[in-house]
DNA sequence: ATTTGTGAACAGTTTCACAGCG
DNA sequence: CGCTGTGAAACTGTTCACAAAT
């Protein structure tokens, strides 16, 4: 066997963020099950596809499982480029993150259609104007793109990231995108993910 | 028949901010799947279980689907109260949004353990020291917080929120939480969307 | 002794295919 | 007559329970 699934995947990317905050040596499917509320059976399920093969009578080693969940799920590749649209007051406020400090992930280009705002900000990374995406996209092989531009423009520079060749959206707008099953889309808007607390607290 | 799975809640919260975009009087599963990618069938399940049955020969009419989403998944419920805890970058740039203008989400506490922060920072609801949180979150009748704190102190504020009853969390911090199963967590950060892009995009 | 790894049973979800309805 | 709604089938994911490993 040798086939994870997408509830999988997901499980074993929060896995590896609470194995990254773990300061014990070892770590086994029951403690697992206490900090995540997934069941320990799901979670020797999920670690089994990994052909990891170190777990022993005293659970899993955490930097091994760690290191071993990371290359399969592709978490390791050096520096894979990111670039930001939109430079309103949510674009501004991940232009200065340091959240991708000690990350694979690194902000290579900003975007925004108002020029004056990429001329005044200040940034790590150099600012374009929207008309430039295309360009920058492409030579600088920029593979993933954060999406906080306004409703209205949303949809169109989804179509143009996928178009050349974005493999992945992070969606910071509460609109939902089409895009080509090529290109994989994050919904972390405010309004959905209170929207889907609100769903998941419905009982139906 | 009349429960709907975890799923079928999050594809359906999906469409309705589709629906909310849509200009046209009447929608069909057909037209669904080409802008969602889900199938035709499951798109027809999902929505037979709203018990709905008013969609006809020329699909489903869209205001009524999207109210039906809306009622069923208590979308409309009124005036649900939110704070946001943590007034670093991301905390401002939440407390100056304007995606929740027009929703049942309000915005009516801010908390910062800087109290500096909670003195400067201009906002149009109250900002308070975190020390104040569970007597604010109490008065208030506060039912969802966004968690936007430094990585070292998201869990012990998580476990706070969840002693004083706030039934979900949206967290912007790239940690794990761990809470108690009646309080839900949608996780939004950057890091984690990111990676779990690059998990999809990993072919295992 | 404790904990993993995994067949086998079970539960849940999606797809198929078509009857029934507007 | 096109589109929904839904049994039944197919598939996918989860839980159980225990043999294997250290």
């Amino acid at each position: 066997m040798r086939q994870i699934s997408a509830p999988a995947k997901r499980r074993l990317v929060l896995l590896e963020r609470l194995l990254s905050n773990c300061t014990e040596q070892h770590i086994t499917s029951q403690k697992i099950q206490e900090a995540t509320g997934w069941s320990a059976a799901v979670v020797r399920r999920d670690i089994s596809l990994l052909e990891l093969h170190s777990g022993a009578s005293n659970g899993y080693p955490v930097e091994e499982l760690r290191e071993c969940i990371r290359s399969t799920l592709n978490l390791s590749l050096q520096e894979q480029k990111c670039c930001i649209v939109g430079l309103g007051r949510m674009g501004q406020a991940i232009l200065g993150t340091t959240e991708l400090e000690n990350s694979n992930y690194k902000m290579v280009a900003g975007f925004d259609s108002n020029v004056n705002r990429t001329e005044v900000l200040k940034s790590n990374f150099p600012l374009h104007p929207t008309t430039r995406l295309e360009y920058v996209i492409r030579s600088e092989g920029i593979e993933y793109a954060i999406l906080a531009v306004e409703k209205q423009e949303a949809q169109s520079i989804a179509s143009r990231l996928c178009e050349c060749g974005v493999k992945g959206i992070v969606n910071y707008t509460s609109c939902m995108l089409t895009v080509p099953s090529t290109t994989k889309v994050e919904n972390v808007s405010l309004l959905t993910a209170l929207e889907t607390l609100s769903a998941q607290n419905a009982e139906i």
